[in-house]
Parts: structure tokens; C-alpha cells; sequence
DNA sequence: GTCTATATAATGATAGAC
DNA sequence: GTCTATCATTATATAGAC
């Protein structure tokens, strides 16, 4: 491994800082404080502020297919994967009791900002959606693959929604076992 | 009706502003422009933003409550009035496809900006949150009462959170009709 | 109670030296 | 590629006249 470019870096830590205090919220001071680089060399690297929401997005875009490629190769049948992303409310418990989903709270954001990166932003839903909808398919349900992978999409961000709002670790335990009882009704 | 005051007005505006743009990106000036006021005369009546904040979050305690109140007199039965609760994601759909959820979306902001009114914005959630569990309740889940009162509260969450990220109304129609179906298996 | 004028700090962004 | 210095703008907030 090479050692990542400040380019790298800044995304990275973008990404980070977006997800636990919000876009609008980071500034370029704090983002820059983080990298140990100096504010004015950041517009080397990035034009604006937008164009590094960008850049997050699409890293999270590509992190989110690489995990959905991962289940693939975990998930033994279509149900297993479905369950894969169920789980994810547990293996990312600690962070999403603190800052929520990071997708559904970018895209919450972006609405009331009317940000121009809102439809990138939901590439990711989509992306969730789509590899959803293919292992409902898969699982019989040919008329309502689309329905049922959206149905679960919404009941995964309420659940991060109110498990945040709370502080609610137990909550995404006991919603995550509701989710998996209602998956094996359509398995 | 007497005149609202301008107290009553900034408080009005505030709480329209927080939700179509957000808390933080709302400013005194665009609240003052809307209210008719200047800047200056708003330090007369709050002492900071956050004093504003405290005072919306109040407002919608208020009205939350007087919705409840209302709800109960219009459903005759437990079922009818968890019903009226489903129904404001059609009641509201034009404002949620745009904006989401004003109570959902408040808390996912404050949560990231580890503002001290995220408990207070997270009362609205437990006024309905135990207004369902008595309903629950006297449908005769004893046990369950305030399992499944968090659980449809976080369905809706999820419901508001996608149909805003995508302005999709269709979405709510259709999660509404899901909820009822769910309801009546409860019912 | 409302206004104008202003203080102060932070923001996103730029210019130019090294 | 990184830095320092700086700009223009906006934000919250204050002081004091009317």
C-alpha cells in the first residue's frame, strides 16, 4: 500500500466529518485541522466546497458496491444477503446510535439545502434498492422485487432515525430481530 | 383573535424556516425578512438562536398535543385513531415529499450538531410515541404496547425520510396503505 | 417596541511566495 | 504541493437613538 494522497486524505476525512457533524456544519477549518494541512492548500486539491461533497459521495458510492459485492460473495442464498444488509444496523450500531444513517442523514440535509448533490446522494439509496430488489427477484417475488426493496430501504432509515434520535443501541437490536421475521414471511 | 404579536410571528416563521431549510441554515436575517422586521428588534424578544429554537420546539410540543386531542375525539375506536396517525403521511404528503418529517428531520439535525435541545425536539416523538402505546394498549396488547408504538413511529420516519429524498408521493400512498394493512393485523 | 449602526467572529475563497 | 496573508461575505450578537 502506497501512502494516500492529501487528496485522499481530505476525502477521507470529509467523509467522516460530514457523516458525524453534518456538510454544512464542517468547515474547511476543521476539515484541514484534521488532515494537518493548511486551508489555503486545500484549493489546490478542491475548487469548492461542493465539488468535495462530491467526492465524498462518490467514494461512499464506491465503498457501497464493494460491500454489496462483499455480501454477494458472503450470502449463500438470496435471503442470506437480505439478511446481510439487515445486519448492518447491528455492525454499525455504535455509530449509528450517535450520528444515524450516514446515507439517509446526507440526503436529509441536501433536501433542505435544495443542494444540487442531492441526486448523487441517492445514487446510494438506489444502488441499496437495486441490489435489493434482485434478491427479492430472486426469491420469487417477481412483481414486487421493486416494492419490497424499497419497503425494507425505509424501515432501515426509521430505524436509524429513532435509534439516534434516542441514543438507542437496544432499539436497533430489536428492530433488526422485527425486520428478519418479517424477511422470512417472503422467504 | 387578537393580532399575533411579533414575538408570536418570528416564532411562526422560525418554525416554518427550521423545517423547509434547517435549523442551522436559517438565519436571523431570513427570519427577520419574513417576518417584516429588522434584525436588531429580534434581540428585544430572543436573547440568542438557540432561545428561538427552544421556543419552535415548544410551539410544536403544543400542537402535537392539541393533534392528539383531536385525533381522539375523531376515531371512535383504538384501530381509528392509530389510523389517523398513518393518515398524516397523506395529510402532509406535499410538505414531506419536499421536507421530510419536521419533527424526524429536527432531530437528525440537532442530533450531528450535539445541540442541547435534541431532548426537547424528542419529546414531540414521545408524546406520540406513548399516544399510540395507549392505543395499543386498548387494542389489548398489554405487553407489546410501547414495542409496537415505537415501531410504527419509526416506520414513518423511514416512510418521510425516502419519499423526501427521492419528492416521491406515490412512495407515501403506498406506505401508508402497507401501515393500515400491517395495523390490522394488530387490530 | 422598533430602528440604524456597529462589533466580532467565522465562513468560503483567492493571490502569491517558497 | 504547501504555505502565509488576505479578501469579501455572512453570521450571531450588541449599543444606543427614537
Amino acid at each position: 500500500m502506497s501512502k494516500p494522497s492529501t487528496k485522499a486524505k481530505i476525502i477521507d476525512i470529509a467523509d467522516q466529518l460530514f457523516y458525524e457533524f453534518g456538510y454544512e456544519h464542517t468547515s474547511f477549518a476543521s476539515i484541514a485541522g484534521e488532515v494537518g494541512i493548511s486551508r489555503g492548500n486545500f484549493y489546490h486539491h478542491f475548487k469548492s466546497k461542493d465539488e468535495i461533497l462530491s467526492a465524498v459521495i462518490d467514494r461512499r458510492l464506491m465503498n457501497t458496491q464493494q460491500l454489496l459485492d462483499d455480501w454477494h460473495d458472503e450470502g449463500k442464498t438470496a435471503e442470506g444477503r437480505i439478511k446481510c444488509f439487515i445486519n448492518i444496523l447491528i455492525t454499525n450500531r455504535a455509530k449509528i446510535k450517535l450520528f444515524g444513517c450516514p446515507v439517509g442523514s446526507l440526503t436529509n440535509e441536501l433536501v433542505k439545502l435544495e443542494h444540487s448533490s442531492l441526486p448523487g446522494a441517492n445514487k446510494i439509496f438506489i444502488l441499496f434498492k437495486d441490489w435489493l430488489a434482485k434478491q427479492f427477484l430472486a426469491l420469487g417475488h417477481v412483481k414486487d422485487a421493486e416494492k419490497l426493496a424499497l419497503h425494507l430501504l425505509a424501515r432501515s432509515q426509521g430505524i436509524a432515525t429513532i435509534a439516534s434520535a434516542f441514543h438507542d443501541e437496544a432499539f436497533l437490536y430489536q428492530e433488526a430481530e422485527t425486520l428478519n421475521q418479517w424477511l422470512s414471511s417472503y422467504a
